[in-house]
DNA sequence: CACCCATCGTTCGTGTACGAACAATTGAGG
DNA sequence: CCTCAATTGTTCGTACACGAACGATGGGTG
């Protein structure tokens, strides 16, 4: 790979003669965060074992267990997902029976979704492997560094 | 709203009779760090000034910038994308006419990539406000608690 | 009551992500 | 030299992500 440092220290020296900041994209926060999803979703699809489940689904059910019912941009809201995204979570959901919808009698635009008893079911089955899965992603960092960094980039969104 | 306190009361009983684990969605590692690139995505976009750029395509065009030269495999682990993923990152990139593919003349699998004059501007002209996105993504951390985030976030990520 | 405007769900288009399969090429071992 | 495993680039299919536009409905204000 001699073309490898060649070409770097003749970059270098033009950097250095017109000014590019020494942008270094392994240091950027925005790559960082990227790469370390990236690893969170591969340790999700490697424990959460249904394999037609993904981040998102599994979200949505979750938090439906939680408030119990919701309409479909509310759960968007509260699990942090747009309209349009919504839309395939949902349809996707729906298709394997695991949450079902119905018009919410005192608002005709509204449809309220709710977890079937499949859906329940899945959600006792899987919810312990959730806990499992963030416990796997902090796993490089000690109790007290975890603590830490969540506190800290809980404060980076919004 | 008063249907949200009555389900939430049912099904905090169910869960106090089925045993099911209180899997708090806001506290999980994984959505925060969605959330968090959400928001850097955000800011990307609100401030590279270039509309038609995306995150990745930013991210390409700086990582070739630095190392001059690379097939697309190559560049793809440089930026943690996989060939799927890099073919419409350089297909799009190519069309703009900011970078060129050309045949490595010792490896005839391989496409060289290499930025083209007007690729080599634009870098100069944004490559500072990478640096800006980064610093407004960091903005809500004090000057030591952005360089202890890094430290553990440079952990996740492999 | 009539108007305006926000909200709800839906669809379309573009751009990541990534598993899977494929043909062409390379390099290493027998 | 020949075979075989690995690598490179490509395509297909599925699933986020989100801006934009749309029709239907709702809650005001005048």
């Amino acid at each position: 790979m001699g073309w490898r440092a060649a070409d770097r220290t003749e970059l270098r020296s033009r950097a250095e003669q017109e000014a590019t900041p020494d942008y270094l994209l392994e240091d950027q926060v925005g790559h960082l965060l990227r790469r370390a999803h990236q690893r969170h979703t591969a340790i999700f699809q490697a424990t959460i074992g249904d394999q037609q489940l993904t981040p998102l689904q599994f979200a949505a059910l979750m938090k439906l267990a939680d408030v119990g019912e919701a309409s479909q941009n509310h759960l968007g809201r509260l699990t942090a997902m747009d309209a349009a995204t919504m839309q395939g979570v949902i349809k996707r959901l729906t298709a394997r029976d695991l949450i079902t919808r119905r018009p919410d009698p005192d608002d005709r635009r509204r449809l309220l979704l709710t977890l079937t008893g499949k859906g329940a079911a899945l959600v006792r089955t899987l919810s312990h492997r959730g806990l499992d899965i963030s416990d796997r992603t902090l796993e490089p960092l000690s109790e007290a560094e975890r603590e830490s960094f969540l506190k800290l980039l809980s404060r980076l969104t919004d």
